[in-house]
RNA sequence: GCCUCUGUGGCGGAAUUGGUAGACGCGCUGGACUCAAAAUCCAGUGAUAGCAAUAUCGUGGGGGUUCGAUUCCCCCCGGGGGUACCA
């Protein structure tokens, strides 16, 4: 019987699909267990090698607990709105639903190549109105609540006006909120129009003016990362801030619980690192600054009162609505220069920009301690939308402030002594108060205190708690989303669509490009727009991140149309018990999936608080980019293509030439040294690209032309030797590797057992298909204990299994289990290889171990170790087998072999019984002839014996 | 810029709590088999010196703690991810 992973992967793939293998019951006397993965985006470049990664090592674990008797879930479904999608519309005409489809078909396909485990009964798609519906509902729950931070919970916007209507909003602690108090009497005369103007303040979901990025020639807003130098990325026209009604999410709302519940859930310490500084809580005073000979006043948050005395000038954000109201006219040109200047920057841009900048308003505003009049200037490095878009600038306790001052020649005033603090930095809150008056000698800390005291006595300020966390905006202006469910009479009052009428279904279009008034797609649909009583429809979408925050609900009864899960299941799953991302994830998705969790755990939804009970992070996978270079002049009418070598050979200048990406398929020893394209390989370039058919290519060993090769010298062949760097797997670099291409040559058991032993999972790192000969040869291997693989002939008897043998099996279950449970798949390959290379030394073909083997093998190499268990008798799944337990006494030694290390260095070998005792070797050590010839003449000052382990000499 | 991860042979990586640096695999070198090649098998393989035994150096760079540091601390350099509308 010889090893054909063909016939075998496709006799295990009916056999799964014929008897349900993989189906879940939500009904079950075995503890539960939820793996999920971060489900994909379906994109047209299909599934490449890099995809599989998490999802590899989460079925590895997903079948080992099912070995382990727990009832496991496993889903897998599509996170398929979005941008690409739409893009591709815009191009082609195709529309997203249908190009969607085809995308997720092939997806399907290349999963079910892999042998994944998931029960695609309860398969969830973002974008199928089934599931939209209740993203819907979610959304209108959540205008139908506000926070009240007295129950520390969402509550019924319902209870909220009865309190206006009881007491107006005088005891009303609530997130957001309005920001003028009313009374009951005041409530009850406001028009409807201004009940739910105030309302609005109140929801966990409102309508408010953002400021966004709008490029008026492609009609569209834009993504930050759509933006370079400015202008958009695609065609590179003018981009500016503009300020659009659009949707929020108050997540702000659950800022202290998204903080502290980060606290009961197993994640890197990293990744809740990364979530706590995106909430950014921070406890300092808000203060107000009087602008001096005006009524108006700045309001700034700042963590370090105490360093007032040292604040010297202000700086406001460029986009602070006061600039235009204080810049003197003597100044208004600068400002306006300067404006301009920062509009043309994206967000990251400005922060990540090394150079100060800034402009002088010609205003001043008064220090309320030292009474000075100091100036108000405008800079890029203070965001809007960070507290309150101004601060009060302490050159001598910032960087930021202290290179502004430098660069701008305004004062610095030291106020804290830190020369009792060795090491101590700029921004460590220790030290001692000098030249700042009452505070003068006090530590900070105290300081801080102090002054908190001090400024709300003097009514000028708060004791505040900030969060850098902002509420999310909500709205696209795009076509491939979810609809809101909201609509707005002739007022422009808002009103939720009854659940009973959900979802409000996305209309059918061919045209997808966004309308001239700055509205979505939507907005052209004007029978869906106009409802016959005369409102009408919001016509932007929500963001991808809607469907996503709550997915893996869904799975838990994914075919329920009463409602989002049915609250039995939810009760029997709880929550995600293992979830396996990529860190893109680390705040965006992960946070709004704990947002939407803990709205839904407030309204009795769920009965956990959080969604993700442990997670590990999956690492990208890399890959080599091969280019060649065009000289960007055409010299005699042709352009001139050049390989990497000749161009630094001849020292050109590099920016006198485009790097163009080649298809990799085109490359010959892709990846290696001189990856090259040969005559072939240009030809098929020249084809792909016809705008280069007629290029010159240049290569140190000749230049080849329309089909024809003039050499230099005795060559044959053309070798235009590429470019090549490791990066991103991605269409447009055209690097993209296929899985089934790989299954196809190796094996799918090969495939996933590959992915797994490049590396740990949660690191990046470099496809390389080259080594994947040794694990295609370790299968083989392994098939070779059970088959000759000459003659075919069985191999496996029934005799009792030698000691050294059952030594090895139990090395291996000990170190594997271990492995698996701490996720590190790599070295458990590693050690199948060294149990397969022992029992082959100990020629060992022994039913007990190779039936003990399989199992553990199973989640690993599925397909081959089906075969595999049926061959040795069993009629079952291997799925339902038990899997293996490690027994100690197999793994006795009598003696141990202890490293001898003189002063740390390993010098010698020594063996001494496990039972012996440190206090009994250390004579013997003192004898070795190692210790001997390495302390001659010199005194032995000190011997550590660490039990087990390891002998030190200390001369 | 800020937050976070990461850097070990020619390559992917191992070393789980501070205790033998380089497991396992690829590649390379030599050998067996073969008319030959592929496949397979066997041996070697961090660098330097040496016939060898062995010695010295060696985990991005510099410093520190320790009997002992890839592992802990401080500073610096390189690479990845995120930075709120890619997913």
């Amino acid at each position: 019987m010889e090893y054909n992973f063909h016939e075998i992967e496709q006799k295990w793939k009916r056999y799964w699909a014929e008897h349900h293998t993989y189906r879940v019951s939500n009904q079950s006397d075995k503890p539960k267990f939820y793996v999920l993965d971060m489900f994909p985006y379906p994109s047209g470049a299909g599934l490449h090698v890099g995809h599989p990664l998490g999802y590899i090592a989460s079925d590895i674990f997903s079948r080992y607990k099912r070995l382990k008797g727990f009832n496991v879930l496993h889903p897998m479904g599509f996170d398929s709105f979005g941008l690409p999608a739409e893009q591709y519309a815009l191009d082609t005409g195709i529309h997203p639903a249908v190009s969607t489809a085809n995308n997720i078909k092939r997806y399907k396909e290349q999963f079910a190549n892999i042998g994944f485990c998931y029960d695609w009964e309860r398969e969830v798609q973002t974008s199928d109105p089934a599931y939209y519906r209740w993203t819907q509902w979610a959304v209108v729950q959540m205008f139908e609540h506000y926070y009240d931070r007295d129950a520390n919970k969402a509550l019924p916007i319902k209870q909220l006006e009865q309190k206006f209507e009881h007491s107006g909003n005088q005891n009303v602690h609530a997130a957001g909120g309005f920001d003028k108090k009313f009374t009951a009497e005041a409530w009850k005369q406001y028009s409807h129009a201004e009940k739910e103007a105030v309302l609005m303040h109140y929801r966990l979901i409102y309508r408010r003016p953002i400021s966004v990025n709008w490029c008026a020639a492609l009609g569209t807003v834009l993504a930050n990362d759509e933006i370079k130098d400015g202008l958009s990325e695609r065609g590179g026209h003018p981009v500016e801030k503009r300020s659009m009604l659009q949707w929020s999410l108050r997540t702000t709302a659950y800022g202290e619980r998204l903080l502290n519940d980060l606290d009961t859930i197993d994640w890197t310490e990293s990744l809740k690192t990364m979530q706590r500084n995106w909430i950014g809580k921070s406890e300092g005073a808000q203060l107000f600054f009087h602008l001096h000979r005006r009524k108006d006043n700045i309001e700034v948050f700042t963590t370090r009162p105490d360093t007032i005395f040292g604040a010297t000038f202000m700086v406001l954000a460029p986009e602070h609505p006061l600039v235009a109201q204080i810049t003197t006219n003597k100044h208004q040109d600068e400002i306006d220069d300067y404006l301009k200047y920062v509009q043309s920057k994206s967000e990251v841009e400005r922060m990540a920009d090394k150079k100060v900048t800034g402009a002088f308003t010609g205003a001043y505003a008064v220090n309320p301690f030292t009474k000075t009049k100091i100036p108000i200037w405008i800079s890029e490095y203070v965001l809007k939308d960070y507290g309150t878009g101004a601060i009060m600038a302490v050159p001598s306790d910032d960087d930021r402030d202290k290179a502004f001052a430098e660069k701008f020649h305004l004062p610095i005033i030291d106020v804290v002594d830190k020369s009792k603090y060795p090491g101590a930095s700029l921004h460590d809150k220790v030290g001692i108060m000098i030249n700042s008056d009452f505070l003068n000698g006090m530590e900070v800390p105290n300081a801080i205190q102090t002054m908190f005291t001090r400024i709300e006595a003097l009514k000028i300020g708060k004791r505040r708690i900030n969060y850098k966390l902002r509420d999310a905006n909500f709205s696209r202006q795009r076509y491939w989303g979810e609809p809101f469910p909201f609509i707005y009479d002739k007022e422009g009052i808002t009103y939720p669509v009854k659940t009973s009428e959900l979802p409000v279904v996305l209309p059918n279009t061919d045209d997808f490009k966004p309308s001239s008034d700055a509205k979505s797609p939507l907005s052209k649909c004007t029978d869906w727009v106009h409802l016959p009583n005369g409102y009408t429809r919001e016509t932007d979408t929500m963001p991808a991140v809607a469907g996503s925050s709550w997915y893996y609900l869904r799975y838990m009864d994914a075919n329920n149309d009463k409602s989002l899960a049915d609250k039995e299941a939810i009760k029997y799953w709880q929550n995600v018990d293992l979830y396996v991302g990529g860190t893109e994830h680390a705040v965006s998705h992960l946070l709004y999936a704990r947002f939407w969790h803990k709205f839904l755990h407030d309204i009795d939804f769920v009965p956990t608080t959080e969604p993700f009970q442990k997670l590990i992070n999956q690492g990208m996978l890399q890959g080599v980019i091969e280019s060649i270079y065009l000289k960007k002049e055409k010299t005699n009418g042709h352009h001139h293509i050049y390989g990497s070598k000749l161009l630094l050979a001849s020292n050109a200048n590099l920016n006198d030439y485009i790097k163009l990406y080649v298809l990799i398929d085109y490359v010959t020893d892709y990846g290696a040294a001189d990856s090259h394209l040969n005559i072939a390989g240009i030809d098929k370039f020249r084809k792909w690209r016809p705008e280069y058919n007629d290029a010159i290519f240049e290569t140190i060993y000749g230049t080849y032309h329309l089909g024809k090769f003039t050499p230099k010298g005795d060559v044959s062949d053309v070798k235009l030797v590429t470019h090549s760097e490791v990066g991103k797997i991605s269409k447009s670099r055209y690097n993209v590797i296929n899985p089934d291409d790989v299954i196809a040559e190796f094996g799918a058991d090969c495939f996933r057992m590959y992915e797994m032993f490049l590396g740990p999972i949660e690191q990046s790192k470099p496809w390389d298909v080259r080594s994947i000969s040794g694990v295609s040869s370790f299968l083989r291997k392994f098939w070779s204990l059970f088959y000759d693989l000459n003659t075919g002939k069985y191999l496996v008897n029934e005799v009792e299994p030698t000691k050294a043998a059952l030594k090895v099996l139990h090395t291996a279950i000990k170190g594997i289990t271990e492995d698996i449970e701490r996720f590190s798949f790599n070295t458990c390959v590693s050690k199948f290889m060294v149990c397969v290379n022992e029992l082959k030394k100990l020629n060992c073909h022994n039913r007990f171990i190779l039936n003990e083997l399989v199992i553990l093998l199973a989640p690993f190499a599925p397909f081959t170790m089906e075969e595999l268990w049926e061959k040795l008798g069993h009629q079952t799944t291997v799925c339902d087998a038990t899997f293996p337990t490690f027994d100690e006494s197999y793994l006795k030694e009598d003696v141990i072999m202890y490293p001898i290390s003189i002063n740390g260095k390993k010098r010698g070998e020594a063996h001494f019984p496990t039972t012996m005792q440190p206090k009994e070797m250390e004579s013997l050590v003192r004898d070795l002839e190692v210790v001997k010839k390495w302390t001659e003449g010199i005194p032995i000052k000190k011997v550590i014996i660490v039990a087990g382990r390891m002998v030190n000499i200390v001369v």
